[in-house]
DNA sequence: CGCGCCTTTGAAGGAGCTCAATTTAGGTGG
DNA sequence: CCACCTAAATTGAGCTCCTTCAAAGGCGCG
């Protein structure tokens, strides 16, 4: 059950964030070359996760927090008679862990949807060095700060959207998150089941369903199970804006 | 419509936090008394805000975070076509305006919902100030932090929860943070309108009407207008444990 | 004391849920 | 390589909880 442990000491290895490609959108981002070289010690392990597995549950010690290498993740949290809800998607470039800050514990699950790797950042290292690096400091507090922003676009969705702009407005978002990585925006593979989108979503997995059945028949998307395609961009856009109540 | 500036010259209210009698809810908490004193001098100013004024609104440059001192306020995200999301309810101890760090402009309005005071820390000086004192750093990113898992316990609410449900869970909530602040955990005023509690929780003001209709007549709670009794807590907590799927 | 805003309550309607059956995809072992 | 098995996805039909629309009552404030 334990997740592999990959330490980098192989000189080659270390230079963990340096010679990162995906620097220009994880935790140096914006740090200029020299203090990017520092980070490398910062980071000093890396840990492999199947797909399926947990990076880290509710209630464990939180002592780092995570970004991830390659692999996506859903993060949930459990109601005591069992009801979930996905409180998000990771992907690529992003950071995990951040919830465990405040109490000292992981408050939510953190599970790999595909084989992952993630970057181990120590807590308490990344404290230190943010006190040495200014700018380490100011690009840590902003990605908390998004963090948070997101959440509040989430409960925009769950609080005032109609089902199909919800769809809508995840598909657009996953699209743009692809495109930051160089993927196509129009066509990508969901890594997630019907059942967490809707957990993510408010909605059951069978709206979700009719909703992606919709959409297909409507020319604005193609689906086939797991594979999307974009066809209407503008018409998911046009979901969002225009109210219907 | 310019908020009242209230600079902190006089050497008595200099004083900012180490005099507080909110330093052990607010920001100075878990500070040792000499570090206290070195945060008087990161409050330099304080702010009045009339009931139904804007402490910020979205769109606007973030300078600052905000500690609230006195008074009561909410949070709020507007669509194009002016759905409205409540995001949060914040009261004294609580920091406001941490949205505005990801991209240096405020991403939610803040409206007080009675006469309330602020005071406004510069947030390049709370970042300069971090960087001295190790423990105003950590405690800063726990606050920030539980703002992230107070975020994930809104969405179960928005997710999964039905309409009594997501009520009572709020009633707790109100009650355990007034109970915080030294008030009566059974007896309090409510100050946002049944509007805003709807929006909050993802609910049509009406339905927010008869659930607490539904809660005074089973005895859960007394309410008359905004003034809340509650009466078996036993019996709202309950509520929430009980699975009706 | 009158006006506006908030709240309460009723009745009808609908978006999304529940339950259920069928299809499809992917993995496994013979 | 095929048969089998399981998990995921699709689709239909009926139902329910919340919304919508409407009207009346209450409170505070100028």
């Amino acid at each position: 059950m334990h997740a592999k442990l990959i330490p980098l000491s192989v000189p080659e290895l270390r230079e963990a964030c340096s010679q990162c490609n995906l620097r220009e959108l994880c935790l140096p981002m914006g740090l200029s070359g020299g203090e990017i070289d520092q980070l490398d010690h910062l980071v000093e392990v890396r840990r492999r996760i199947q797909r399926g597995q947990h990076l880290y549950r509710g209630g464990e010690v939180f002592e780092a927090i995570y970004a991830i290498k390659t692999g996506f993740f859903k993060t949930d949290v459990l109601l005591e008679d069992g009801r979930e809800q996905v409180t998000g998607f990771q992907m690529a470039g992003e950071i995990l862990g951040m919830d465990g800050i405040g109490s000292e514990k992981h408050t939510c699950n953190a599970v790999a949807l595909e084989d992952s790797e993630v970057c181990v950042i120590p807590f308490a290292d990344l404290e230190l060095y943010s006190r040495e690096i200014s700018a380490l400091q100011h690009h840590f507090h902003k990605m908390m700060s998004r963090e948070i922003v997101r959440d509040h676009g989430v409960m925009m969705l769950l609080g005032v959207m109609r089902a199909e702009e919800r769809l809508a407005a995840f598909l657009l978002n996953l699209s743009q998150r692809f495109t930051a990585r160089g993927y196509s925006p129009t066509e990508f593979n969901l890594r997630m089941t019907r059942g967490e989108i809707g957990s993510y979503l408010g909605l059951k997995l069978e709206t979700v369903s009719r909703a992606f059945s919709r959409f297909n028949e409507e020319g604005l998307i193609s689906v086939h199970q797991k594979h999307i395609q974009i066809r209407d961009a503008a018409g998911l856009k046009k979901l969002l804006s225009e109210r219907r109540t």
